[in-house]
DNA sequence: CTTGAGCCTGTAGTGGCTACAGACCCTATC
DNA sequence: GATAGGGTCTGTAGCCACTACAGGCTCAAG
């Protein structure tokens, strides 16, 4: 449904590849604008919508949160932002990740290893349960943690 | 304080580094059996819970959901638990935890370039903006959010 | 017997969505 | 003009794994 000048949510949520739901939860929590609406109250969109989503999932895709997307965008909707500015979000973010990276890394050593020690035997034992009985926490008390799974998709 | 032969739900606490509030939110979801109670109500732990929720903090560390520790104490609670059962949780873990070091490793890469385009100058323009806005997407439309950031610690 | 720390239950909040229910709109076909 | 079907609307509740209260009770020490 093509309005005048204007997308659809659906074709909006169809061209960036976003969920519907999730369009209106961005306009709920204000890191998109609210759109014009038809006659009928439908929400109508134009490019400056597309653009911002499109920097939304990217942000997103690339592990920014909404709260930091939200601040990448105050920078950008107030046109004040220099490029030292946004460069220290950046990096900011990277060390998130890299540190990301090392945690899981030092996880699959474990996990190898558990693994590895696996007979594989049909026998009503195992070193893995041995292992997650008797192994010591390798962090400090208090962050007990460190790696959540990603949620399902 | 210590009840006579268990433990307050605050040495517990302390013993194995999990909140108290997350102690009784396992209770609730029981992964973590009741305990006894003394005369006034309060949760008094023997030996075995100490066991157990060391047991449980030390596969959320491993980035076990609670739902697969769930399982696994399923299977430790009715003795009846194959090596090779346990084995196959841990592989398909293990995969999930690769497949996420991957991802982040590619995530990192291409905030790394972002970054390094960055002239850090103190003018009105950023690579990492145009970037944002441009760069077409790396994964198929549905799927936007493969990184998940660390929920605080 | 008082004090204060510890514990109790229950509820609500977090992030980033997703999944409904029940109503409304819009277009196409008859 | 009536109707069928899709799309859209609002609002609420659910997911995970916790965390943070409020308002009351218990317990051990002094």
């Amino acid at each position: 449904m093509k309005v005048a000048e204007g997308l659809s949510i659906g074709s909006l949520s169809q061209q960036i590849g976003v969920n519907i739901e999730t369009i209106r939860y961005y306009e709920k929590i204000g890191v998109m604008p609210r759109p014009g609406r038809s006659a009928g109250g439908y929400r109508v969109y134009g490019p400056e919508h597309v653009k911002r989503l499109h920097f939304i999932r990217r942000g997103r895709e690339l592990g920014f949160s909404l709260d930091e997307l939200r601040g990448l965008l105050r920078l950008v909707d107030g046109h004040s932002y220099t490029c030292a500015e946004v460069h220290a979000l950046t990096v900011e973010h990277l060390e998130d990740i890299r540190q990301k990276i090392a945690d899981l890394k030092s996880l699959k050593r474990v996990m190898s290893n558990m693994a590895a020690s696996c007979t594989r035997d049909q026998i009503p034992e195992c070193p893995v349960i041995d292992a997650l009985y008797k192994m010591p926490p390798v962090r400090p008390p208090g962050s007990p943690a460190p790696a959540r799974r990603a949620p399902s998709g």
